[in-house]
DNA sequence: CTTGACCCTAAAGTATACTACAGGGTTTAC
DNA sequence: GTAAACCCTGTAGTATACTTTAGGGTCAAG
């Protein structure tokens, strides 16, 4: 059995966010010891490690929270999982959309100055002052 | 002379957005009117267009009052501009390469996914139990 | 002269994922 | 036996860009 400072060492994270995350419901509410101490079984470590992996390729703590749910649920399938996976995808792929767009209208316009002379000829801050850009329908 | 309302209106933000500018520090402080109405001259509708259309090639509201910190310096030469141009660019690259790898990981599992079988024999889950995926370096 | 649309301030709430702080027990090593 | 290192709870703070709420004046139309 493991002391939090334990666990949170192996697992990389904080004590502090291991607190957390079971405030969260995402980690199951440990045992505890005589002294109030939680104690943790050493499985817990790679259920953290889930966690965080799942938050490097992009859930945030509530969809982990689902996918935890689902993982949990002898009921669900794995296009249940899947599901998660292909709507985050096109989340992300959006993200990366807005963001391309905000690159290539910054690219232009850095581009289009030549970084010599005063601001009030700057290309860039004319362009900002037209009406030229992208809208923003998005965010 | 318009009330905060019609630059609102025209201006596509909410009067609340516009109150928020001003407090900080991203739009001057209007006259007042005897009834302690705020009075605009049309040309503030521009500047807050300005702030729009910054903030969808992505600058902050911070990146965007050094911004018109710039505009308003006589002594400030284009290529301060474009140096936060530049570094913003950079940003959102880099934004971009992380959202890139996450789809790709994430792509890789959604076509590993038969998406038949229980979620005990999911490989998206394996996935993200195993020591697989990227390391969380960034973020 | 009243009703609805508009204006004002100041403070608190929203979302996300923690981090920090205050105040206080426990355990381990020397 | 004492000091460092560890554990506990609960609350507040962080960043960003607003939005909402509370409580209260003002203006134009009918």
């Amino acid at each position: 059995m493991l002391n939090i400072g334990d666990v949170a060492r192996q697992g990389g994270v904080s004590v502090e966010t291991l607190r957390y995350y079971e405030q969260q419901g995402l980690i199951e509410t440990p045992d505890r010891d005589a002294n109030g101490y939680r104690k943790y079984a050493p499985e817990v470590v790679r259920h953290i490690q889930f966690i965080k992996r799942a938050q490097d390729v992009g859930f945030t703590l509530r969809d982990i929270g689902d996918l935890l749910s689902l993982k949990a649920d002898p009921g669900a399938s794995c296009s249940d999982v899947r599901d998660r996976a292909l709507g985050k995808l096109s989340e992300i792929e959006e993200k990366i959309d807005v963001l391309s767009r905000m690159r290539d209208v910054l690219g232009t316009w850095t581009n289009a100055c030549p970084s010599t002379g005063p601001v009030s000829a700057c290309p860039i801050l004319d362009a900002l002052e037209a009406r030229k850009g992208p809208s923003n329908a998005d965010r």
